[in-house]
DNA sequence: ATAAACCTGACTAAAATAGTCAAGTATCTT
DNA sequence: AAGATACTTGACTATTTTAGTCAGGTTTAT
């Protein structure tokens, strides 16, 4: 089990947008450049961050993007579920009548990683932009 | 990002099997007929686990696994381990003196993933198979 | 002897990942 | 009006991972 790049980037290209929001839209090349991402793929990516209007973009010369609300209001779970990469622990969910497995009954492991997902989540919910944006200038000091 | 089958497979064949495990070694044909899961494919999963002593093989007729250790002391950390389904986070670890991305220091959110890996371990190493398995007595009830 | 069970390694189809590429459209500056 | 900058969209693709299957063993109880 591993973590996708696509919602890495997303929260590495938020972080570097927020450091630079107040003053003007930053330009995805600009990122693209400062965090060694594929312009390509960043394009994407705030497409997805677009349309769940957590950033908003200003087209022509000097445009760029902004984010949609302070930095504080947003979370990790709102850019990862943006980017389509929330932590899926089971895939029989989508078949709760049915149970687990084709079994009419819930997996004996079930509870588990429901229990996981829960747990993974609140370190997601809890986690705002703005909390990594302070963390990147304390290390700095 | 989801959890992987073998992961859970491993999980739930280990407390299937913890639940006999007093009695009479576990044939793999058994947990594969109560669970649902390909023979072959447990017979790789159950290599592994053998091959990490979280269980022993008892050859020849009337044969299967037992646990190595008492349910209490296999820890699902220890059982994700052996079947090389841990969580990373980061690719970027195995180069951490070269740091991130190519870059010559740590990503914006280094740190971040860093955090979430330990976050998420904490749980696998606080459960232990005997939880499971008691978990599952107590909704039987 | 034979059947039950473990053991091993190679193989593969399908899905997901991590991008690239091409062809736009909008807006600012001059 | 022209040109440059930057967003926008959708299709395409190579690589890797996943989730197994398959074939051919070996070991041991009865």
């Amino acid at each position: 089990m591993k973590l996708s790049s696509k919602g890495r980037y997303a929260v590495m290209a938020l972080v570097d947008l927020a450091r630079f929001n107040e003053i003007n839209p930053v330009s995805l090349r600009d990122i693209s450049l400062r965090q060694g991402i594929s312009l390509d793929y960043l394009e994407q990516i705030f497409s997805k961050l677009r349309k769940n209007e957590i950033v908003q973009s200003v087209r022509g010369t000097q445009g760029g993007y902004v984010l949609n609300k302070k930095a504080r209001e947003i979370k990790l779970t709102n850019i990862l579920d943006a980017v389509d990469e929330k932590v899926k622990t089971v895939q029989c969910k989508k078949e709760l009548k049915k149970g687990c497995n084709g079994k009419p009954t819930k997996c004996l492991t079930h509870n588990l990683w429901d229990e996981l997902e829960t747990h993974i989540n609140n370190f997601f919910d809890k986690k705002s932009l703005e909390d990594l944006v302070q963390d990147n200038l304390d290390r700095r000091v």
